[in-house]
DNA sequence: ACTATAATACTTGTATACAAGTATACTCGT
DNA sequence: ACGAGTATACTTGTATACAAGTATTATAGT
């Protein structure tokens, strides 16, 4: 029985949280991370042993992955999917979707409030950097684009966020933290272009607000490349481990 | 105990559905129609007893009400949110934004498959008026969007469409069923716009995509008068009776 | 050696039991 | 009469138990 005890998700996020969100939080970074690997059957029951806890939180977490579509609930155990590449780049076709959408809402309106509390995020972002912590950074990172798609109050766009954060925020904070301390120049060009987010949000410019869409795609490409490429370096360790 | 025995989801679209699902979907279809009101707490001991179930299925059918933003979960019980005028243009909003993105999608590609399937479901749905069956009419009408959606095989706009479709279901449905025999030319309209969907995909014509779009639109906003017009007369009647 | 059938060891779905926490109501003291 | 504090009747979250169904394995017959 393979009942690691070093967790991928942070605990600290954990505060509130059931054993059933901690579970489908844990599970979901093992997916993304590739230590789970794509087409692995998980049950219900060696899950349960694995984690310590009932089968009821662990039914509950794998309801919440297969919302997410990283497992696909079958009759005999969940088989998990995994993300490729194709999916990490549908799941930004749906951020673009809707924060496309967002904008056209948020500049028939006032935006001061919006522009305030990003800039706050975007200072919290740098203070992050300055303490190289990975995880806040990405936690920021994420209440970034939320802020931005709640502030329009649209209860179907933030029921679509609610279903693909959980993915976005474990794709970004492992992909962080695998190269925070090397790429500096990577995170001034997020923080960049972040920055260019803002200003299009206060002046309400569609082509500003179109090419930082489009350099946080170019960001993301590069992220999907380390993304694979870690877990290829992964798998092959498994392999050796296995010989 | 209000334990009425008369359901109003169909039971044959439940052939293989667990208790949760099917407790899930009668409790939309009582949401959505009205007959809960908005801002009643459900206790998942009462709904147990009222559905002669246990807790395990009631727990599963509010998880996924609270996904589809139905109700809230909070501390003690699940408060019913239910659909406002405003909610059910924010569900179109959605399913405009992805079906423009997935025409976008179609059109790169040969969409004579596609084409052919709709038109045996265009077909079916003639059917359908012919022998005045509501619901088998809503079941095609959703399957209709279900099968263009499904068709560019994008597994984020896929969840997405999973995530709305219950509530597009339940809503079409109840509105078919109240002025199905009623209004010929609401029906006669409602082919002629799907036809000319099905034209805009075959000829991937971007023009009548949105012409008939829009024609959908101003359907729905029909609908959500009917469906707002039909909750006052329950509300009141509800009035009525306890007096 | 191979196939068909039966036994077994899994699987999920549902019901029930229990623990911890929260709101309501009631009682006691003033 | 009224307020503080306790008792009680709820609530959810988790664990466990059980039933029904499915894949696998073993066994028996040819």
């Amino acid at each position: 029985m393979n009942d690691t005890n070093d967790f991928l998700y942070p605990e600290k996020w954990l505060s509130k949280a059931s054993t059933g969100e901690r579970v489908a939080c844990e599970l979901r970074m093992r997916i993304i991370s590739g230590l789970i690997e794509s087409g692995t059957t998980l049950s219900e029951n060696k899950l349960a042993a694995e984690y310590h806890v009932s089968r009821s939180p662990i039914r509950e977490a794998l309801k919440v992955l297969s919302n997410e579509n990283l497992i696909r609930l079958e009759r005999m155990g969940a088989v998990v999917v995994g993300l490729t590449e194709k999916e990490i780049e549908e799941i930004y076709d749906v951020r673009l979707l809707i924060e496309t959408f967002v904008f056209e809402r948020l500049v028939k309106n006032d935006t001061t409030q919006v522009v305030r509390e990003l800039t706050k995020i975007l200072e919290m972002m740098q203070i992050a950097i300055k303490y190289k912590d990975a995880d806040e950074f990405a936690l920021q990172d994420v209440l970034f684009h939320e802020t931005i798609i709640r502030s329009i109050d649209h209860s179907y766009i933030t029921m679509i966020w609610n279903n693909t954060k959980p993915v976005m925020e474990s794709f970004i904070l492992l992909s962080m933290r695998m190269h925070f301390n090397e790429k500096y120049d990577d995170l001034s060009r997020i923080m960049k272009n972040h920055e260019l987010y803002i200003d299009a949000i206060s002046s309400k410019n569609r082509e500003i607000m179109i090419q930082s869409l489009h350099q946080n795609f170019d960001d993301v490409q590069g992220k999907v490349d380390d993304l694979w490429m870690s877990q290829q370096m992964l798998s092959k360790a498994r392999e050796q481990e296995k010989e």
